[in-house]
DNA sequence: GGCATTTACTTAACAAGGATAATGAACTAG
DNA sequence: CTAGTTCATTATCCTTGTTAAGTAAATGCC
């Protein structure tokens, strides 16, 4: 019965190694965010909005895990800087719609320059292929987590 | 003039969803542990110690990239859970020797473990051609952190 | 239409985990 | 032996996450 345990092994070794480098590439990606002063998780909800368009603040909340009050605060903080507006929903008034500012734009352009700055040096020293099979291994990751 | 930029817009929104889904697929990870009560910052420390043997407080704090401080009080939970022990070092009294329990073990084998198991899960329900992107892909994602 | 329930967001209170500053103990140089 | 340095700890504060409770709008049932 040598099959099925190969199948296993191979089957756990995939996982093994996909997890192994899955975390050091997150945590050397995190390494490189040192100076700035905004936060991931603010970053990320620019950058949503950015991808994605307008939201309404459940909508965030749900794409980025993360409860109602602690992306109401999220928020609030990247509205007090300009970096998005909210808006009543025209048929829903319990609804807030979220959007990007001009402003927002600027600094989701900026930021991910900078942030992205080792991403892209890394990307530019593997062949055009590589970078291929890395982006479709993108979209495959945000499947996995999504569902 | 459009192709330099498109590229170049291209090679940064490349660099923006990698970093986005490794970050999303390392967190969601990063939910699985063995001990629900343990922190990805604790089983850190416990997988330091497992991999590299005994460290220092401050060893760990640099390891970790954390501060001293902050590895204190994280030594100090995982101390009174019974993972793992502090004793004074031989020859300088001020350095603490952090050394993993046999229980600290089995709870990084055993978290190691169930965190497979998601990703296996996970792997199970995408195609073979999918999992064959994501093995390349973390053969790659490897090759960008070790450089 | 009016009242109860549900939904969407906000506010409040609290916990986890990060930082720096200050303290204490042990080593080292002069 | 004294002065200075290093390692760990304690004290205090900040950020960011959570759950529970509150408010306003929509929905559903007589």
């Amino acid at each position: 019965m040598t099959s099925p345990d190969a199948a296993a092994i191979d089957h756990s070794r995939e996982a093994s190694d996909l997890r192994i480098a899955v975390f050091r590439l997150a945590r050397r990606m995190r390494t490189q965010r040192a100076v700035d002063s905004m936060s991931d998780g603010q970053f990320a909800v620019l950058a949503a909005l950015w991808v994605h368009g307008a939201h309404t603040l459940g909508e965030l909340a749900d794409r980025e895990r993360v409860s109602a009050p602690a992306m109401t605060r999220t928020v609030n903080c990247l509205e007090e800087n300009g970096y998005l507006t909210r808006s009543a929903d025209e048929n829903d008034g319990r609804k807030v719609v979220i959007t990007l500012t001009d402003e927002g734009r600027g600094v989701v352009d900026e930021t991910a320059r900078r942030r992205d700055a080792w991403v892209e040096e890394a990307l530019a020293e593997i062949t055009p292929a590589e970078r291929e099979t890395l982006a479709r291994a993108a979209e495959i990751m945000q499947r996995m987590v999504a569902r």
